[in-house]
DNA sequence: CGTGATCCTGACCAATTGGTCAAACAAAAA
DNA sequence: TTTTTGTTTGACCAATTGGTCAGGATCACG
């Protein structure tokens, strides 16, 4: 049974493949349209081989799920509740963008998890994920009760960053499309873009 | 041949029937991970019957995405050049906020279908989506010129309205979970906050 | 070296997939 | 009432799916 801790030299590296090939196709095609073939394949390696290091399907998305969401939630966890209030959430507005950018593939696994409705990460989201948030948005309250930012919803307000920031990598491709020529990379005019709205936002 | 036009009445019953559970099945699995005998089921048909109607799967598809398509950019291509800029705009918000409210299904299929890199509606994207958008940012552009707003990059500002108004059809479990009360209806608070957002930010 | 644990494979399996087809059934036109 | 047209079905198909298993190859270690 290797599927208790990561012992040799070969596990370490066979699983750390595995989840890199499991993270290419699971956010392309999301759970149920992701094949072992493909995650083996892209793994180099045999589909019973596959298996002999994760015993499911399921397995390897929920070892990736969680896996990434300590990594995922870090920019909001660094958010420091006795920084400058703008400053600190317009540096979270851009390490979130920054995120989006350099791990998109992440950034769709999630997306495609919870546009199903969250079937294998839901408890995380209602315990870890909202515990966060939760003590995150009392940080948020507190500066506009102190009046150092105008009085938005705590809440909504981190919806929306979540939002026009992952939307970068979920949408990648519309972004792209729309924007015509198709090799610019759009990400420091949206870099640009969220710094002035959070900045005409967040300032009396 | 039925599939040149709905000529008699069972036909355009059972269409309709199947276009509205392809829906359900499409939005909430994706291209890939939804079934034909899913759809026929919700659709109350059989899978031969289904495939009488349309060819093929990917018939199905895209014939649900380019009847959709036209429906869904309406409250874009309804923003009017000749009104008052911000009520224009926050107009637009509403309407786009309250499309995700009515029709999350609709929003979710795209979603799935960007997510994925738009495999089977990256022309039309790159058609007529471009088209709009160009036409209404150029609007925007003149409203910045003319001083009526303030100089925002117009793409960007449309990408953040699509963001953050679909932000709520598409992670509605995450939302609902974090916010914790799951019976609770975030959408007024949503429009609330929406309105603050860009009322601070489009006006001087 | 040898031996036990780890790693890997080909062959296989039942279930499900998208799709076909001939024939039966129903509706409408004649 | 025929006849024609339109609709539905059960049986079937090849391909793919997630997963198993017995045995062979390779490794680490005494």
């Amino acid at each position: 049974m290797p599927h208790d801790q990561q012992r040799t030299r070969i596990q370490r590296k066979n699983r750390q493949a595995i989840l890199e090939a499991a993270l290419d196709v699971f956010s392309q095609y999301g759970f149920r349209g992701a094949t072992l073939d493909q995650i083996a394949q892209s793994a180099g390696l045999s589909k019973p081989n596959l298996l002999y290091y994760f015993p499911t399907k399921e397995a390897i998305h929920s070892a990736l799920l969680s896996g990434l969401l300590g990594h995922w939630t870090a920019p909001l966890r660094s958010m420091n509740p006795d920084g400058d209030p703008v400053e600190e959430i317009l540096t979270y507005v851009r390490r979130k963008l920054e995120m989006s950018r350099e791990y998109p593939r992440e950034s769709r696994l999630f997306a495609n998890e919870v546009l199903q409705g969250a079937p294998h990460i839901g408890e995380m989201i209602q315990t870890e994920m909202k515990t966060l948030v939760d003590e995150k948005a009392a940080v948020i309250a507190d500066w506009a009760d102190q009046g150092r930012i105008p009085p938005l919803h705590p809440y909504h307000l981190i919806f929306s960053i979540w939002a026009m920031t992952q939307h970068y990598a979920d949408f990648d491709t519309q972004v792209r499309a729309t924007l015509g020529g198709a090799d610019q990379d759009p990400f420091p005019e949206a870099e640009t873009y969220l710094t002035t709205l959070f900045t005409r936002l967040l300032n009396p």
